[in-house]
DNA sequence: TTGACAACATACTCTACAGTATGTTCATGT
DNA sequence: ACATGAACATACTGTAGAGTATGTTGTCAA
């Protein structure tokens, strides 16, 4: 067994990949902790215990590692909820099922989907420079077309008389609101099982899905009576 | 009649007040739109048709201006929730109101709301200055404060039998999320009517209340049969 | 009526970065 | 075994913008 672990200093060239990844989730955290204007380019090396070259070497600028941070964020949630998009069971519990996956992929990529919030309204107000600002256009679209998956579902479920709302528009900014809550006031512990994560995912899902007037309680869940923490098998 | 309006380029001693709210009002807008650390001051005086110098004969720096915004903006949204606080109906009802006055308020006062908002998260991590953060913190304990008020609410609501939820942080975080939606998602438009907005507010309270397991329909509200705007006796 | 001071505007300084230019280390094809 | 270029580090430049210093205009109290 010889001593594979070398000159970390450098890495192989077929490592770019992972070296943008690396350099993408401390700018993450950088961008979600003070925002993108406040957070340098040295504080992102430095999070990664590296320094501006390598950043510069892989980016040609703050704005083009941020809609990089950006687009990895909207691809994972897209891949989170896929599946459950296409699966054959009453709208309703597609719509369960989907504002799930969301929930858990937006706790476990927060920093990613904090950023993406910041993309958002960033385009509203034109903060940035003209080139990038095509880019960040293309990738609000991306948002918009998320957004009308949720849509259709939404007109689905009311089709079928599973939920009622009034102005579609603002029940599902709601919704959204409420599955995104964790990106604002949810922040991770170290002695936290993933059955905890998973019942407050399933207490978000529950609160939007009752939003929607969906009031009986989702049928025989078995996990989630005690409020504090043990959970009971 | 005599003409009273003369060189307005330098304003009475008494006004200082009037000078200070206006430059607040810029700067809410500035910091709405593009964030406290991309928003420069120049900005924030070009805005209201002024320079530099205004601003920093009324603040020390820009950290006691966000701050100025943010105390004003906590100011605005005690004074509209609290008479309501008082009221003595049942909690549901109790509820209901204070939850309208805070949608309604958040949706005047949006830009300080916004900044309220930033403030919030500006604590966690320690993006600023040592001097100022002491007033960012004591700021905070106000928005606690605050909240502690819904708490109150929430739990006498529930010993009533009104409302139910499992967690009542999470309950209360997806309140507010729901109440506090309009900062993000309301863009105003100038055709519309206050009867529009009212209806609008009304739909954001219907949906967090529903949240927390209200079905029932608020019962005999008169003001939102019709659709479009004609109040009905 | 004047002079002292509040309410600004104008003109400057100084620093924190974004971006660049260049040097250094190593992997890999030949 | 070496030459080339990728993957960085180091050292530098340029500027936007926070804060300051100073000048200007009007007020109000005496």
């Amino acid at each position: 067994m010889t001593t594979v672990a070398r000159s970390t200093r450098y890495r192989r060239q077929s490592d770019t990949g992972l070296s943008r990844m690396e350099i993408m989730e401390g700018a993450a955290l950088c961008f979600e902790a003070r925002g993108y204007s406040a957070t340098s380019i040295d504080e992102v090396a430095a999070r990664i215990g590296s320094t501006k070259g390598r950043v510069y070497h892989h980016y040609a600028s703050k704005a083009e590692l941020f809609l990089d941070v950006y687009r990895t964020g909207m691809t994972m949630i897209f891949a989170a909820i896929e599946p459950y998009m296409q699966a054959d069971l009453p709208s309703v519990e597609r719509l369960r099922s989907v504002l799930m996956a969301h929930v858990l992929c937006v706790i476990r990529t927060k920093p990613f989907q904090n950023v993406v919030s910041q993309g958002v309204d960033m385009l509203r107000h034109g903060t940035m420079p003209a080139k990038e600002h095509a880019e960040l256009a293309h990738l609000a679209r991306l948002r918009d077309a998320y957004s009308d998956h949720f849509l259709t579902v939404l007109e689905q479920a009311r089709a079928e008389g599973a939920i009622d709302y009034r102005n579609i528009k603002i029940a599902l900014n709601s919704v959204f609101m409420c599955i995104n809550g964790p990106i604002v006031w949810f922040t991770p512990r170290d002695n936290q099982s993933p059955e905890e994560i998973d019942r407050l995912a399933d207490e978000c899902v529950l609160y939007a899905i009752r939003l929607l007037g969906r009031t009986d309680e989702q049928p025989a869940r078995r996990d989630l009576r005690p409020t504090h923490e043990g959970a009971t098998a």
